[in-house]
DNA sequence: ACGCGAATATCAGAATCCTGTCAGGCCAGA
DNA sequence: TCTGGCCTGACAGGATTCTGATATTCGCGT
């Protein structure tokens, strides 16, 4: 779980209320980090203050909501109808007005979270041919064998294997890589995939698992041994 | 959508409210009658005043809990907050409190509505008689036979099946390729053409999938066998 | 049915674009 | 400072796209 509250004390009473419920808690102070870090990670859910510095709440949910269905819940110490409308016309998923208690926020995120998690059995590692990446563990193996992964690595192989097949645009894959939506001339992806291909494929002139589709970007091959 | 409150007047404005939505309204008066009602029909969304006769909202949610996934909504008048963790723990999706403005209602069940319509969206794959195309994936068959396109012959594809038999002009169809509006006198489109009516047809001779237009352009069959 | 001008189909070489690969510099954490 | 990872720019080989020329087909008027 995400959180993001730029006041630092009050993002530290919520983060150990969710901690002690069981929840795994990432917390960042602003607009931008948070937007990053959604990007790079996949997180259950995120709690958006709508008050925050470089990027408000309202913007990062407008953001994401066009790129992920992730679950958003956000904060605001405004109680204007308008503002409240908008969030959820946004494309945030509940909404809540401070002050609140932390036990309403945690009464409703589990109730976010019991209606994403009855629905799709989500088995903990993906799975493709010999390849499988467990998101959570950060561990990648072929054939069973463990192989070592740097940070930028494992986020294009976990963003590709989320969806199997699915082609993916360097630009896409440096959205995940980086979080940032910038523009590059350069080989990052490229120099990325090359050494991967060094990992994961058998050989790596002629891959079976990380396919080049020309003139677009890579994809995973969903129908490997 | 099945709408359970039993103050007629207040039911009567939220319904008219909800039909302009272009939500087909059920009013019910009574938990009992609610009940009864959802457990006969398959409705999209349940909203539930707390307080009814014979048997009261928090009641038909826990009950009806037990036998669906169905979303519910409920409505209050009370604001205690221990009602308000109790109705969401019972199992409701969303909580509202009197007074509540019928537009954030619409708000809110928009959202609830969302996120389950999202969920079931995974065929965007189209289909034109013996042709598919798949455009996350790139992919395209004949008769279930993967077939290599091009970029450039994909996007002409995709371009097409989006609205199958309506006509494309060569510059509509170069903007699609390129990209950018771009001038040509040349025959590009038309090489295009030749090599995917190759691919796709039985007979490139007599296209039966990707027929021309006489001095307008090219279209896809849209009643093809 | 026939002929004519215009539009389209086809071909192959040229021009262009794309990717794989390498090496060097930069940056942050140990 | 040192190390590992990341980014950039350059280059070559290869795939794709474009461009004309030429052949074929179409629409239409006779």
């Amino acid at each position: 779980m995400l959180l993001a509250e730029d006041d630092e004390r009050q993002a530290e009473a919520l983060r150990r209320y969710l901690v002690a419920e069981g929840h795994e808690t990432t917390v960042v102070h602003d607009g931008e980090t948070a937007l990053q870090q959604a990007r790079q990670q996949q997180f259950d859910l995120l709690v958006l203050d709508v008050m925050m510095p470089k990027l408000d709440g309202l913007q990062v949910c407008r953001t994401l909501r066009q790129e992920s269905d992730v679950l958003m819940l956000m904060l605001t110490a405004r109680s204007s109808e308008d503002d409240l409308l908008l969030g959820l016309d946004l494309g945030a998923d509940d909404y809540l007005t401070k002050p609140f208690s932390p036990r309403e926020l945690v009464a409703r995120i589990r109730t976010l979270l019991r209606r994403v998690r009855t629905k799709p059995q989500e088995s903990p590692a993906h799975r493709v041919g010999r390849l499988t990446v467990d998101e959570p563990r950060r561990t990648v193996t072929v054939d069973g064998i463990p192989i070592d992964c740097t940070a930028g690595e494992f986020a294009i192989l976990a963003a590709m294997i989320r969806q199997p097949g699915r082609v993916f645009t360097r630009t896409q894959l440096l959205l995940h890589t980086r979080g940032i939506d910038r523009e590059s001339t350069g080989r990052t992806i490229d120099v990325h995939v090359m050494n991967l291909r060094r990992k994961i494929e058998a050989n790596p002139r002629r891959p079976q698992l990380l396919l080049t589709v020309y003139g677009v970007g890579y994809k995973l091959n969903a129908a490997a041994p």
